[in-house]
DNA sequence: TTGACATGAAACCAAATGGTTTTATAAATA
DNA sequence: TATTTATAAAACCATTTGGTTTCATGTCAA
């Protein structure tokens, strides 16, 4: 298992979030992203190279281009720590409700 | 509905995220979560304040105390948009998979 | 082979972040 | 009432972050 701190880290950004969707549409280079950006092309490699040490995006070589493609199995660990405390608290407030029925007035 | 930046940004920090598993299991008051970590308390009231601007942590005054509760509903807009990528990508695995058995070989 | 094009890599910068210490204030207690 | 306790608030600092510009490199095309 490794570290999903890299992962919550390249979700937290806006324009990361969009490049996401933009990537979940399909493969993209470096150029295509950018030019849906008002930012530089360097400024999208760096947010494509955070998005990859996420594991969201793998990237493969073709020619002088680099294509970029979405995986989105990155996000299931980050989907169950929060599933993780949405489970506990429907459970919590069951039982709290259940207990609430019970006794106190 | 309002911005879901501030509950990415409250998540994405380790401490943050520890904080959350730990309010998860009993109301704090700023001293009681400050104990935890080898940190100082204003810092960790700083994290609380990140928590409460992400809609993830509650706060009700008691006395000169400062009592905070975890509420998890805010995480459902971070849980929609996993989702979202989620879903899609089996619905596109799956198309793949049939168009790949259909034809090329 | 000579450019032009797509990208990587490095140096740099301002602003945000995560922490500290210090000071102030309101509530509980001796 | 005087003192301690729990916290907020502010000033400050180093590091990280998100961006830029500049330069180097490999590939495609004339």
């Amino acid at each position: 298992m490794q570290d999903i701190q890299p992962t919550f880290r390249a979700i937290a950004d806006p324009t990361r979030r969009a490049i996401i969707g933009m990537l979940a549409d399909k493969e993209m280079t470096v150029g295509d992203v950018a030019s849906h950006f008002d930012m530089t092309r360097p400024a999208v490699a760096k947010h494509l190279g955070i998005l990859r040490e996420g594991g969201l995006v793998t990237v493969r070589a073709e020619g002088r281009e680099r294509i970029h493609m979405l995986d989105p199995h990155a996000l299931r660990p980050v989907e169950q720590w929060i599933e993780h405390f949405s489970h506990f608290w429907d459970t919590r407030l069951s039982a709290l409700k259940t207990a609430i029925e019970k006794d106190e007035t």
